[in-house]
DNA sequence: TTTATACTGAACCATGTGGTTCAGTATACG
DNA sequence: CGTATACTGAACCACATGGTTCAGTATAAA
């Protein structure tokens, strides 16, 4: 449960980069090595190999080397859990907000009639 | 665009953090003062004020000071793009995966007729 | 065997993070 | 008035992050 937790603290981590969401999104069009990636990201092959080993820790990549080349590709990983505190808090918030726009119109229903008693 | 991204950004590094989570689920059930979320987190009062600070800074959170007790609640933010980034990638997922699957079946395929033309 | 390619690790750097303490200020209460 | 409460800001701390350079190692190509 606390596991959970840290996973969930990681990939939130990962993703708050844009060049790794990036490295994600290329990594969705096909495989890539390092170089690939270091190249179309503008950047040392060492800043990119950091990268990858941050999504490769969250399980949002895994990488494989077969001679010189290290290929990445999307690993095992789908944001579920992620995704489920995304669209529960959603849900927390329109419930939130409903319960107070429920006390609003409480309000200006108390208002009215305090009008109604008592106008000026 | 950029300023989006950056947005992005900083909502998921506000999620990345379970006491900054914990925080917006708490605001979820009510309002709260600093004190109150202080004294729920076990953290002090000026730790607390830059948790609240971060979530502010992203819109998740909103706050208003009336004497000397400043109370938090939920944001307008209710983590749109943060969903469809997450959403968009889980499709990207499986479409990667479907391709993948295709690549094998092909293997297989071809494995299957060499093992016929040339049995061994 | 030489040379070029692809990666890797250590070390460094500036900046950010998550927390603290301490010393305030502003407001409410008696 | 004096005192307690609620917050705030500055300063500090240890450690993480996003990047670099430099000096390797391992493998492929000629």
């Amino acid at each position: 449960m606390v596991q959970y937790k840290r996973y969930v603290d990681a990939s939130f981590a990962a993703l708050s980069d844009a060049t790794r969401r990036g490295i994600l999104e290329r990594l969705g069009r096909s495989d890539a090595s390092i170089t690939d990636l270091a190249g179309e990201f503008q950047m040392t092959l060492t800043g990119m190999k950091k990268h990858v080993g941050v999504l490769e820790r969250t399980g949002l990549v895994t990488t494989e080397k077969v001679g010189r080349v290290r290929t990445c590709r999307l690993g095992p990983r789908r944001l579920e859990a992620e995704a489920a505190w995304i669209e529960s808090y959603r849900r927390l918030w329109e419930a939130r907000f409903d319960e107070l726009d429920k006390i609003v119109a409480d309000l200006k229903r108390t208002d009215a009639s305090l009008h109604d008693k008592n106008p000026k």
